[in-house]
DNA sequence: AGCACGCCGACT
DNA sequence: GTCGGCGTGCTC
């Protein structure tokens, strides 16, 4: 006998699970997951569709109690079967609930009923329902006489407002629908979708010879009976997107449809403007501003066919179309493509997977590919192509390293070193523009004691507090404020003060240095404002200012031409992060960040301040050797056997009580160590996650470390049964992450 | 979401 | 006692 696992295709919470249904045995052979399957549900056997999530031969519940399907409404492959499938994938290789992976998969679930709005009007005029009011009052329909006399003080109600505001339920008001009286209307709402009419279709411009080669290169890949996932490697200012373009060209031309990830940074108004310049109304953009309801529609216009390309962050790559042929991941090493939600997928994986299912195509593009993405083209499992020279053959910017320790011995104490201060005088006097990155917001402005060295943080999560200009310190995890400190408040020192490197100060530093610049800063707090994001990357590209402080956000793929200097002033705050992707993610952001020095006619120049000037991971930036990095990088993962050298496993707990977090997790280490198969397992914690406290939450990790994956995956099977069986981990949040 | 069950106030 | 509104809980 086989046994379907069901979601029910209702949209409300308490029905977000599985039921288990019998499959009657003339489709056994017909049934699959994903598939959509009638079946009678609830006291009254009502027929509901539900999509099939599993198929076991295993009951959960007593047989006798279990009804059976009816029968299978789509014995097709749809795109939503093939999507169910993916969903059913993920769950399984992130260690997510099925329920969790159909949400991030299908965003119909719940979106469908976000979008019809239920609106309640008067069936009768207003004489009659006066009437029936009074009625209803005088009798003991108390409840209905409520939903009338609303209805007569506002012509329309909407429907969860009225039921929660008048508390009422739908058996009050099923009797009223059913006697004449109320009507229930799902008014589609229109939503504002993004128009393309009005920006004028942009010509493409010839390819150069280097993107010519990289185009047939990838062609060439695509005549293969199997053709495998190509990296595009192309150097900052290499033109990748040019080549996209024509990829993107051709699949539409052989009707099929394209969805293009990029980076949630990147998302701003030209690139969008450029996406409609270039494909017009086949094309639609997603971002992260838009709504769920939005969203949804955009999806909709996908299934339907009204457009052949989808450009958009990590959930674009969920969009239903019915004949995809190519997913492109523009700079696929950004951290923004895996997700920090259960199910914990990464973009890259996850769409080698989508098109693995569906015969489509995939091309990865980046200047510092990441180490996993690399690996496979190493081991010939995706295939590499590569770019060497920048778009019109402009030279590679000059890249001086400056040791911040041979600074200090000088007597210079400020966070400018004399070299890159004497450079930003030539670009003023030059009139051209420079900028200046720091990388990381949290860890400026910190305030701690001098006489203590104690670090004020917040009471609610395990993080510094940051020290803000307006006089308050602020928490950039959950929001929280409070006035200035005087004193400290573990010994009483009224020396107390900020750790000065945070983008307010250098700005301080640069306009008291250069009076006569203009400056435009870029952070947390200049951006927070919708729309000055833009206005600010605007602002400077119209040369309206000589100097750009900022972080990450702006090394992302904006072309500035006058640009001719660039200065990374404190290229170590990320190389000492306790993460073993912190050399990577300092060689990407530091090439980068050089990578936007020179991209127009004039040479380009920068700079990079350090106190490790003999990291390989500065080395390799400030050469711009992508070759040298990954030698080195890869030697460390492989010597301490992190990812990709190895597979890890993380289980990520979180809950309110402390010691039941503590318990749980020992047991955890414990059931680990009794499972796993000898000693090459390396077991490591549970330790305190990175912030161990959010929101008054407590979490702790536990990594598993192991060069079999399908052992990894066995023990977090096995782990997810133990937490299941358990009561004890009731109370605690359990989240797998794999890498 | 929608159905049954059961509590509780009103009325023959 | 009985009738019926309406809140509550369950659905393989």
């Amino acid at each position: 006998m086989i046994y379907a696992d069901i979601i029910v295709d209702i949209s409300h919470e308490k029905l977000d699970r599985s039921f288990q249904y019998l499959v009657p045995e003339e489709l056994e052979g017909e049934i699959r997951i994903g598939m959509v399957a009638a079946i009678p549900f609830g006291n009254g056997n009502c027929e509901r569709k539900g999509y099939v999530i599993g198929l076991s031969e295993k009951p959960k519940i007593s047989p006798d109690k279990m009804k059976s399907l009816l029968r299978l409404v789509s014995s097709e492959e749809t795109t939503e079967t093939r999507l169910v499938s993916l969903a059913a994938w993920m769950s399984e290789r992130y260690g997510a609930t099925m329920a969790q992976s159909l949400k991030t998969v299908i965003p119909l679930r719940e979106k469908v009923r976000a979008k019809e709005k239920r609106l309640l009007y008067l069936n009768i005029d207003k004489k009659k329902a006066e009437e029936l009011a009074e009625a209803l009052e005088s009798g003991r329909c108390k409840a209905r006489a409520r939903v009338i006399r609303a209805l007569l003080e506002n012509e329309v109600l909407d429907y969860t407002q009225a039921c929660a505001e008048l508390k009422i339920t739908a058996a009050v008001l099923k009797p009223l629908i059913a006697q004449g009286a109320v009507r229930i209307e799902q008014d589609e709402i229109y939503r504002m979708s993004v128009n393309g009419d009005n920006i004028p279709r942009e010509q493409r411009s010839l390819l150069t010879p280097v993107q010519q080669n990289a185009l047939e290169q990838i062609q060439k890949e695509w005549e293969k009976p199997v053709p495998r996932p190509v990296v595009l490697h192309g150097v900052t200012g290499s033109g990748k997107t040019q080549v996209y373009m024509k990829l993107i060209e051709q699949v539409i031309a052989e009707g099929r449809q394209v969805i293009m990830l990029i980076p949630e940074i990147a998302l701003t108004y030209q690139t969008v403007r450029r996406f409609y310049g270039w494909f017009g109304d086949k094309v639609s953009v997603l971002n992260s501003r838009l709504s769920q309801g939005e969203r949804y529609d955009q999806f909709k216009r996908a299934r339907r066919g009204e457009i052949q390309i989808m450009v958009g962050p990590r959930s674009a790559l969920f969009t239903p179309f019915s004949r995809l042929g190519l997913i492109i991941i523009d700079e696929e090493h950004e951290q923004t493509y895996k997700s920090e939600s259960s199910p914990r997928y990464h973009a890259r994986e996850t769409a080698v997977q989508r098109a693995f299912m569906e015969g489509a195509k995939v091309v990865l593009g980046s200047a510092t590919p990441s180490l996993e993405a690399y690996t496979k083209t190493v081991s010939g499992e995706f295939a590499l192509v590569e770019m060497n020279a920048r778009f019109g053959d402009r030279p590679l910017p000059h890249v001086s390293v400056v040791d911040l320790r041979e600074e200090l011995k000088a007597g210079n104490r400020s966070i400018l070193s004399r070299a890159l201060k004497e450079a930003i005088e030539e670009r003023l006097k030059a009139g051209e523009q420079a900028m200046l990155f720091l990388n990381r917001r949290g860890y400026a402005g910190f305030v701690s004691c001098r006489s203590c060295g104690q670090v004020l943080k917040c009471p609610h999560c395990d993080v510094a507090l940051s020290e803000h200009n307006n006089g308050k310190m602020i928490c950039h995890y959950c929001g929280y404020q409070q006035p200035k400190a005087e004193i400290c408040p573990s010994c009483g020192s009224p020396y107390i003060g900020g750790f000065k490197a945070g983008t307010q100060q250098i700005e301080q530093v640069l306009s008291k240095k250069f009076p006569k610049a203009r400056i435009l800063r870029m952070d947390y707090d200049t951006t927070r404002a919708k729309g000055s994001y833009e206005e600010i990357l605007a602002s400077f590209a119209a040369h309206e200012a000589d100097i750009l402080i900022g972080t990450q956000m702006i090394v992302k793929g904006h072309d500035f031409p006058e640009v001719t200097l660039v200065g990374a002033v404190a290229a170590d705050l990320s190389l000492n992060m306790a993460d073993y992707r912190c050399g990577e993610r300092t060689f990407q952001l530091l090439t980068q960040a050089v990578g936007r020095s020179g991209r127009g006619r004039k040479p380009g120049e920068a700079f990079i301040q350090t106190y490790h000037p003999e990291h390989y991971s500065i080395q390799a930036a400030a050469d711009q050797d992508y070759q040298r990095f990954y030698q080195e990088e890869m030697s460390y993962r492989m010597l301490l056997d992190y990812p990709p050298a190895a597979h890890m496993l993380s289980i990520l707990a979180s809950g309110q009580d402390e010691e039941l977090l503590e318990k749980g997790m020992e047991f955890l280490r414990k059931f680990v160590e009794r499972i796993s198969p000898g000693d090459s397992l390396h077991i490591i914690g549970p330790a305190w996650a990175a912030v161990g406290k959010v929101n008054d939450v407590y979490r702790k990790v536990l990594y598993m470390k192991h060069t079999e994956e399908n052992i990894l995956m066995n023990i977090k099977n096995k782990i997810q049964k133990y937490i299941e069986i358990n009561s004890g981990f009731r109370k605690l949040y359990i989240m797998f992450d794999y890498q």
